[in-house]
RNA sequence: GGAGAGGUGGGUGAGUGGCCUAAACCAGCGGUUUGCUAAACCGCCGUGGCGUUUCAAAGCGCCACCGAGAGUUCGAAUCUCUCCCUCUCCGCCA
């Protein structure tokens, strides 16, 4: 969420970011109002408390003198009923502003272009050329069924549609892609962790998956949990109401997880194979890094996630989100998306966001000055490195060979032990 | 799952209703002293909110916080209830 303080001070830059979304501004007078109502309130009941422990310190004075105290008696209970009353209403008012700052979305970076639809995303940069192919080119889909190296019918059976098995080489080419993602990350500075894999309500919070995207989270009702979406959440919560110190910074994280995700309400085209499932593996990237370096920190972190690509010789494009695409919490996000050549489309496979101080605020993780002084928020970041399904999808669609077989990437020999897949 | 013990500032740890407004020690910071270091001595030493002053910061005043939340009371770290967590023992278990 954002600071109330920002919004006090500044209502017009924080209206003007939230139409820029395409959202609702009069959430931030809604806010304002509450805000103002806060403070009154606060100093009424303030004052009374004041009052009241000034009178409880004489009246234990009186008491130990063996004084009468009947009259402060009669005086403090009507205040104490008042404070009660006041304390309720502050209560309900605070409660009702938290609602409203959790409603209002993080404001975009100046830099990120303005728009409304998917259309007006900014392709940022290409990279790679498209494999000369002189047959026609077959979607993942059918190449893994004839390999036997992904089975859908049997992830259906054990579970239901969207939790594919991974076979043979197939569990070898998802596991190669892990290390590697892994290896590369560590070798950029990034420290690995394996988180759990079930969060509670707090951490859910925290990142943003609740309230908002409940439905999209697969619940364990009976404790409480949530299965993870994404590794984000369990990775950004590591610092979860911590203060670090100015020198810690940055810190960059990085974890292995599969991910869970209901995906309600997609169906069609798009899930097909392995373009859209409820379970799949990724490797993310996470930074907690000083307010007056995180643009900075969010253009390495794209490029350490473009590098993978580049490794895996895959043709891809880096698309600048416009203003409406953005996410709720982010305020600058640049997408990777590779080429599948036997869909002929591009296919989402990493994101790359800086989500300035509105996810720390939420989760409370301040950094220290070095040179002393308050607290403050750090920023936060992170960006898939990368997603495994589509890029297995890619693969297989871009290294295929007429008879149907599939070529491993040369970055990939080290970890797969074999060159080709049939 | 059953039984018991416990959660107090950066750390150790005192505090069972007001007179201690959270003691004391350690660590940390500043100073005095000193050829240098150390020791000794003196002082400072939590977080957040509201207000005040200000270009701003510091300062000052007030409020809240002793695991979290609710309750009793004129008054709660202290008494009551619920929850969370840690430790010990028993049971189960890869």
């Amino acid at each position: 969420m954002l600071d109330i303080k920002f919004i006090r001070e500044h209502p017009d830059i924080v209206k003007e970011g939230v139409r820029k979304k395409g959202e609702d501004p009069s959430k931030v007078d809604e806010a304002l109002t509450l805000d103002e109502q806060r403070r009154h309130v606060l100093q009424h009941v303030e004052q009374l408390k004041a009052k009241r422990n000034a009178v409880s310190a004489e009246v234990g004075k009186k008491k130990a003198k063996g004084e009468d105290t009947a009259a402060s008696f009669e005086e403090m209970r009507k205040v104490a009923d008042e404070i009660k009353a006041l304390d309720n209403e502050l209560a309900r008012i605070e409660a009702d502003l938290l609602t409203v700052l959790l409603a209002i979305p993080n404001i975009p970076h100046p830099s990120v272009p303005l728009g409304r639809t998917p259309a007006e995303n900014v392709v940022h940069a290409t990279w790679g050329e498209a494999p000369v192919i002189d047959f026609e080119p077959k979607p993942h889909w059918e190449l893994v069924e004839k390999l036997g190296i992904i089975d859908f019918p049997r992830g259906v059976k054990i579970t239901g549609a969207g939790f594919p098995v991974y076979v043979g080489k197939g569990a070898k080419l998802e596991r190669a892609l892990i290390n590697f993602f892994l290896d590369e990350a560590e070798a950029a500075g990034y420290t690995e962790l394996l988180p759990p894999h079930l969060v509670n309500a707090a951490s859910a919070t925290g990142t943003g998956q609740l309230p908002d995207k409940e439905d999209q989270m697969y619940v364990v009702a009976k404790d409480d949990f949530y299965l993870i979406p994404t590794a984000e959440v369990p990775v950004t919560n590591f610092y979860r109401d911590e203060t670090l110190h100015e020198k810690q910074l940055p810190i960059k994280l990085c974890a292995y997880t599969p991910c869970f995700r209901r995906e309600a309400g997609s169906y069609g085209k798009d899930v097909r194979g392995l373009n859209r499932v409820h379970q799949f593996d990724k490797v993310e990237l996470v930074k907690f890094v000083h307010p007056s370096t995180s643009y900075d920190e969010l253009e390495s972190l794209r490029a350490d996630a473009e590098r993978l690509l580049q490794k895996l010789q895959l043709p891809y494009r880096t698309l600048l989100m416009c203003t409406g695409d953005l996410g709720f919490t982010q305020t600058k996000k640049y997408d990777l998306e590779v080429w599948a050549i036997g869909q002929k489309r591009w296919l989402e496979v990493s994101s790359c966001s800086n989500f300035e101080s509105y996810q720390a605020r939420r989760m409370n993780i301040r950094f220290k000055p070095a040179t002393g002084g308050k607290a403050d928020m750090v920023h936060t970041l992170n960006g898939s490195g990368l997603a495994l399904p589509r890029i297995v999808a890619a693969i297989i669609e871009n290294y295929q060979t007429p008879e149907g077989k599939v070529v491993v990437p040369k970055a990939l020999h080290r970890y797969t032990g074999f060159e080709i897949i049939g």
